[in-house]
DNA sequence: CACAAAGGCAACCATTTGGTTGCCTAATTT
DNA sequence: AAATTAGGCAACCAAATGGTTGCCTTTGTG
């Protein structure tokens, strides 16, 4: 069950939030993740320490600043645990198909 | 923020394993897929609502048992909204890419 | 009818979570 | 050197979470 960890990561807005703006573009400090979003830096910074137990990013400290970067290969993971799940469902739907349609 | 609670019910491993459950082709009523999870018929009936607050499935009561189902479009979007991420992503690397190389 | 099976509902409990405030350290600026 | 900026760390708090036990209702079966 190591997958769970990932969607728990991703579970709340205010990570989520942070996940989108890192995949928005642009560059992000630890500093300029943690504004504009509703709680303290200290709290922002709580958030950002789950996104990096969860694999979900990285951070690299520089100077005085931290960067922070997106683990890409992390949610891809996610993603295709879900497309499995889809798989699995189709190949179902399709055999309950030829069961119905065979005399 | 409509896609954070997705990825919260999904964030469990009694949850996720229900749900990899139902996939697998297989029929489950309410009592059979609250077997073997290691917790009590309660507790497991708890995190299925859980998975029904978040639209991941659907329960439909047949005399006095209570057939369970999966929700696959709740799970594409949620499948959606990663690749979206990964796509902006990867667009910014492309654009990184063409700036290296301009001169 | 009597009883077993499938499930619902509520109270309760410990732990985790999401957030806060307060203070400290190290790197830059001026 | 002094002040500012970026960030770290710990204690604390209320609410949510994941689980339990106990009991009740409805549906099906001997």
């Amino acid at each position: 069950m190591i997958e769970a960890n990932i969607y728990k990561a991703l579970g709340d807005p205010t990570r989520l939030e942070m996940v989108k703006r890192l995949a928005s573009g642009d560059d992000y400090t630890i500093g300029e993740l943690s504004t504009n979003l509703g709680i303290t830096r200290q709290g922002a910074r709580k958030q950002l320490q789950v996104l990096v137990s969860a694999n979900l990013i990285r951070l690299t400290p520089q100077g005085r600043e931290t960067r922070v970067d997106l683990e890409l290969t992390t949610l891809t993971t996610a993603k295709q645990f879900i497309a499995a799940i889809e798989q699995q469902w189709d190949q179902r739907l399709a055999a309950l198909k030829r069961f119905a349609e065979e005399e």
